[in-house]
DNA sequence: GGCATTGAAAACCTACAGGTTAATTATCCA
DNA sequence: TGGATAATTAACCTGTAGGTTTTCAATGCC
């Protein structure tokens, strides 16, 4: 049983479930609502496993009204995630200047560029 | 090939590699240092394999000192995950008030309620 | 050169993630 | 009562995650 921050971060390691949390926070929606944007890629019952675990790392309530089962987004376990960062906040500021080398890096292929010997040293 | 967010939360989705990045918080660190507190759980390749998945994911980069391999922390993809979690902080917030009541509702028992006989505890 | 140390790589195992198809359950409606 | 609709469950397949043990490569030191 893992713990609930490791299951919330990989309930949010697939773009299908990331894609229906920004899809609920537009209001509610029914299994069928949700999953009609993947049917072309995936089946229904896959749409229902990536449900079940956004369910169960608890971003995610299912009502039901009659056959249908109502999609809530709960962020609860987002203010966790959020509360994780917080300890990476400071070393992130600390390194914003490095950005501008880390997005070279992986924008530009690989120019020499004199003005960076001062890496690797 | 996963698109780099997904890659970035996966490589969270771990408590041995949460507390490696924990643990280069305060400064850069070799493989061995990084892996002693876990060498009672775990084997040493387990943890250069955790190693390389925050590699590719981007959140350490490993050097090269003689035979030491100094790892550092790389807070770039936290910035990605901290953009995505912008989405969702009005939805955050605008719960909080929802958690209230919620809080209150199992703290404080409303008359019992006929339509709950049916839960098995 | 020979050896200890640091770490990575290879080969292997088991469990689980993510997908499928087909069958099953629950509900509405005529 | 019987069908259509919504969604889940079951059974299965394949790939990968996370661990192991064993072997290999690079480096510093006598």
């Amino acid at each position: 049983m893992p713990d609930a921050l490791s299951l919330t971060f990989s309930a949010l390691a697939d773009p299908t479930r990331r894609a229906i949390l920004a899809r609920l926070r537009d209001g509610e929606a029914s299994v069928g609502q949700l999953a009609e944007p993947f049917l072309g890629r995936m089946t229904l019952p896959a749409v229902t496993k990536h449900l079940k675990v956004l369910e169960r790392a608890g971003l995610v309530t299912k009502g039901r009204d009659a056959q249908w089962r109502p999609c809530t987004l709960n962020t609860a376990p987002l203010r966790d995630v959020d509360a994780w960062m917080e300890e990476y906040r400071a070393h992130m500021e600390a390194s914003l200047d490095r950005l501008g080398d880390y997005l070279k890096s992986i924008t530009t292929p690989t120019r020499p560029d004199p003005a960076d010997d001062h890496r690797d040293r």
